[in-house]
DNA sequence: TTTTTCTATGATCTTGACGCCATAAGTATA
DNA sequence: TATACTTATGGCGTCAAGATCATAGAAAAA
């Protein structure tokens, strides 16, 4: 699965999703990459502003990567949302 | 032009490439992204654990966007670096 | 329904990001 | 070289991220 991501708390989405898809548990997903349970929820949650690199912990160990690349008129989920 | 970022400090550097590409100065950009020169200084050098909205901003600023993928064996770029 | 597991919330503490100002260092241009 | 522009550095103050512990609430399993 691929997400594209325009405002931080899309992160958190992703991650929640992946997590999931992965069928993990915050707790296990904590273990994983170090960053806490209590911790995990608030970003899933987008009740926070995170840092790069919990970010990267958190992706790391769910075997994900970020591109940065300009932007696309219109991104293939958008156009699922408008049809 | 597209970038593979695995760590926080990548991040610095696509931001930095990309604002040179489109010419501008720190300071232009920072007046685009509402983001000071001296922080986009201490980003593009990887020098600080920079906050999700901060790289949102930067990046709005430059047209570009992330996407998080599943990581890839090994990337073009990667080939490219090796060959 | 009772028990167990999972997620959310909330408090305290430490640390660091970033705004902000001043200025030094580096680079380019006249 | 003198001048202007660009980037880097450093200090200070504020505020919030995240670790950590405790526990409440929700969901799932027994």
């Amino acid at each position: 699965m691929q997400h594209l991501v325009r405002l931080p708390k899309d992160v958190g989405h992703a991650i929640r999703e992946e997590r999931k898809a992965k069928k993990l548990t915050q707790k296990q997903l904590a273990d994983l990459s170090g960053v806490w349970q209590e911790t995990i929820s608030k970003i899933e949650s987008g009740a926070v502003n995170t840092k790069l690199e919990t970010i990267f912990n958190l992706l790391s160990a769910l075997d994900f990567e970020i591109t940065i690349s300009k932007r696309s008129k219109a991104s293939a989920a958008d156009l699922e949302d408008i049809f």
